[in-house]
DNA sequence: AGCAAAATGTCGGCTAATTTACACTTCGCT
DNA sequence: AGCGAAGTGTAAATTAGCCGACATTTTGCT
């Protein structure tokens, strides 16, 4: 890869914004470097290397599999976010792998033994990083504790209108969302059955709040949710 | 307070033992030492300056309020813990607070900024704190998808054996707790109704698996939960 | 175009667990 | 010692939402 290229894609998340040109010229950590297309799985957690993965293009949902077997969603990745061991320790326990979701996705990656010693020879990267994971955190506790007190009606709700502050194309009131999710999926987000969620789904159609199909969601008057 | 004893409240815990003496000491970043005692309710964000806790002796709970005025039970804190704006960025729309649990506490404390200035110093602990916040976070994720997946009874069992193993006394297999909850307490943690949770401890009693009172709880074999 | 697979729609029975309601016990305090 | 508050025990009614079962629609593929 060109090394104008490493510094693009670097300098293209927000973390690293804060460095100079020579700075991630110098360090140079990129070392991979991946398209996929669509229902592809990425693993990454055990495997080979630990590495951290920046997303560049395109969605990807984390999936978990537990001692069941059965999946869970652990996160959806959208472009521009860091995902992979965050945390710096890899652990062999917990068996994740990412599916691609969009028609296609590019992704890069760094070794996290890279990534350590930048963070030691930069203190302020450093500091901006355990932000970075601090928010990621009060985020997961955030959605989680929704999650436990509210009930299926509430949180799906509560899911599409994150959804849409992330990324939905804002027109006055309503807001359109580029919907690369299944129902299933949904249902799994929000924690409850598909059943539920087509159901929850149709009845807010029926009451005119959105219009639903596999390509786009349109939420009417997102005000009113 | 006197140079040593700061020294040695901060060297106690395991994020600070890298540090030299006299790196600790020419820090000097305590600035706050606290005795509360059973029921006492301890604001610590918003409020004045933001800060971060380190809890040296006893136990308290971090409650927070939602809109509906419900009390949740965030986290139990144990002796040796940090606890507060860990994320290093103070927000103001979580009302949180901390209740005593035991009979009486010990809390230490430090600036925020005079913490972000020792991380900056300090890459080699910015890294470990990076790590811990992490591990926090491995900790939250993973209590939750319990909570989310599994049922009452499971949580409980499993509440049951996460407190066994990080403050039981171990004799043979069996295991005794020094019982600081209450069954309200117990219930909220595992996120479910008083009555169910009163329901299933007399349950196990009456199974033979453990015996309850106010003061402790005897778990007769923890290979058995 | 045609077929299999994936996704969506719909229905009732079923069940864990919440809710409501009340009695009893223990604790902390003056 | 005695009282109020907090904590615990128990039971019945109610319900959200899961699950199984199936029909229909849409998609992707050759």
């Amino acid at each position: 890869m060109y090394e104008d290229l490493k510094y693009w894609y670097l300098r293209d998340h927000k973390l690293f914004r804060t460095l100079s040109y020579s700075q991630i010229k110098q360090l140079c950590i990129i070392t991979g470097f991946k398209k996929a297309s669509k229902g592809e799985i990425i693993y990454f957690s055990s495997s080979d290397v630990p590495r951290i993965f920046l997303l560049k293009k395109g969605n990807i949902k984390i999936v978990s599999i537990d001692d069941d077997g059965n999946e869970t969603i652990k996160d959806i990745i959208q472009k521009g976010d860091l995902f992979g061991e965050l945390t710096l320790e890899t652990d062999n326990k917990v068996e994740e792998y990412a599916k691609v979701l969009s028609d296609d996705v590019a992704i890069c990656s760094f070794l996290m033994s890279d990534f350590e010693d930048l963070l030691l020879r930069n203190p302020t990267l450093a500091l901006s990083y355990t932000k970075f994971v601090g928010l990621k955190m009060k985020r997961i506790k955030n959605s989680y504790s929704n999650l436990i007190s509210k009930d299926a009606k509430t949180r799906l709700y509560q899911f599409l209108k994150d959804w849409a502050e992330s990324e939905g194309a804002v027109n006055g009131n309503s807001v359109t969302i580029e919907n690369y999710l299944t129902q299933n999926d949904i249902a799994q987000i929000i924690c409850t059955s598909r059943q539920t969620a087509t159901q929850l789904l149709n009845e807010m159609e029926a009451n005119q709040l959105l219009s639903y199909n596999r390509k786009e969601i349109i939420i009417q008057d997102i005000t009113k949710l």
